[in-house]
DNA sequence: CGATTCCCCTGATAGC
DNA sequence: TGCTATCAGGGGAATC
C-alpha cells in the first residue's frame, strides 16, 4: 500500500519523466475514483501542462497550468504506470494521455484510489487537515503534536498528527523501538528514539524504493525492496529477527498489528 | 464529542 | 476441483 516512501518514489520518478509535458486526454472505466463529474474533469485536464510534482503525506500533488492541482491518493492498491498505451497493466482504472505518445495509467485492483482536481485555495484547505511531514518535523514540534494519551499504534497512523505513516511503517518503527503497539503514549520514556527511528526507517524505505508487499509497483512496474527487509509486518508466527520468538498479530481498531511479544513488552 | 465500527472493493488463500 | 468464507486496510461515514 503506498505510504510515504512509495509516494515519494513515485514523485521522484515522475519529476524525471513528465515535467513540462501536457495532458491531451483522460479516460476512465471507474469514474468513482474521480471526485468530480467526469466530463468536467476531462474538460479541465485537456491541454493542461504539468508544472510541478509534489508529495504531502501519502498524497501525490501534480501542479498544472492555469493554477489547477491534481490530488491523488493511492489508498491500498493504487499505483501509476508510465508507459506506451499498448503496455497498460491489468486493473487500469484511469488513463492520462500525454503529448509524447505515452500514458500515465492508474492501476488499482480494489478501486479505493481517489483523484481530485482543485484550485489552489481548495488544495490548501484539503492539505490543512494533514499533520506535518515526518521527514522534516523537528523533535520539539513532534513532541508538541503528540497527544497526552492514546495507544501509540493509533497515534502513528493518525494523519492529522503526523502524515505519511501507514500500517507497514508503523509496525516496523515500533519493532525497532521495542515498543508494544498498545502502549499508551504517556508510558513511552524515550520519545526521541521513536522520533529518530521514524525518520531512519522512512529514509531507508525511500532508498529501497518502498515496499511491494501488496500491489505497489513503481512507474516502470518494478517492485520496491524494503518489504524484503521488513522485520514484523505480516510476519505472524515467523521468528523475530532479534530474539527468534514468534511474531504475534493482534487487531487494533480492526487493523492488524504485528509485533514481537518478547521484544515489545507493554 | 471522542472513540469505535462499518463500508467501500477484489484477489489470494484457507478450509471442506 | 470447486465452492464458500475470510482476510487485507486508508480514510470517511455512521454509530455507539
Amino acid at each position: 500500500m503506498p505510504e510515504l516512501p512509495e509516494v515519494e518514489t513515485i514523485k521522484n520518478d515522475l519529476e524525471k519523466k513528465v515535467l513540462n509535458r501536457a495532458f491531451i486526454n483522460v479516460w476512465s472505466n471507474t469514474k468513482k475514483i474521480i471526485k468530480k463529474d467526469f466530463s468536467n474533469f476531462k474538460k479541465i485536464i485537456k491541454g493542461k501542462k504539468i508544472n510541478r510534482i509534489k508529495r504531502r503525506g501519502k498524497n501525490l500533488i501534480i501542479s498544472l497550468s492555469d493554477d489547477y492541482y491534481l490530488l491523488i491518493h493511492f489508498k491500498m492498491t493504487g499505483h501509476f504506470i508510465y508507459s506506451s498505451f499498448k503496455e497498460i497493466p491489468k486493473h487500469t482504472r484511469v488513463i492520462f494521455f500525454l503529448d509524447n505518445e505515452k500514458v500515465l495509467a492508474l492501476s488499482d485492483v480494489r478501486k479505493f484510489a481517489k483523484i481530485n482536481i482543485f484550485t489552489k485555495k481548495e488544495l490548501d484547505l484539503e492539505l490543512s487537515k494533514l499533520g506535518p511531514e515526518p521527514l522534516t518535523i523537528s523533535f520539539s514540534e513532534f513532541k508538541k503534536r503528540m497527544p497526552k494519551k492514546g495507544k501509540i499504534k493509533n497515534i502513528l497512523l493518525k494523519q492529522e498528527i503526523i502524515t505519511g505513516i501507514g500500517n507497514i511503517y508503523a509496525d516496523e518503527i515500533l519493532w525497532k523501538c521495542k515498543i508494544h503497539p498498545l502502549t499508551d503514549i504517556s508510558q513511552i520514556k524515550d520519545l526521541n528514539n521513536l522520533y529518530k527511528e521514524m525518520k531512519n526507517i522512512l529514509k531507508k524505505a525511500i532508498k529501497l524504493r518502498g515496499s511491494s508487499i501488496s500491489d505497489y509497483k513503481d512507474l516502470q512496474g518494478e517492485k520496491g525492496t524494503f518489504g524484503d527487509q521488513r522485520k514484523v509486518y505480516r510476519k505472524e508466527n515467523l521468528p523475530c529477527p532479534y530474539c527468534q520468538n514468534k511474531i504475534k498479530r493482534i487487531k487494533i481498531n480492526n487493523r492488524s498489528s504485528c509485533f514481537c511479544p518478547s521484544c515489545q513488552k507493554i
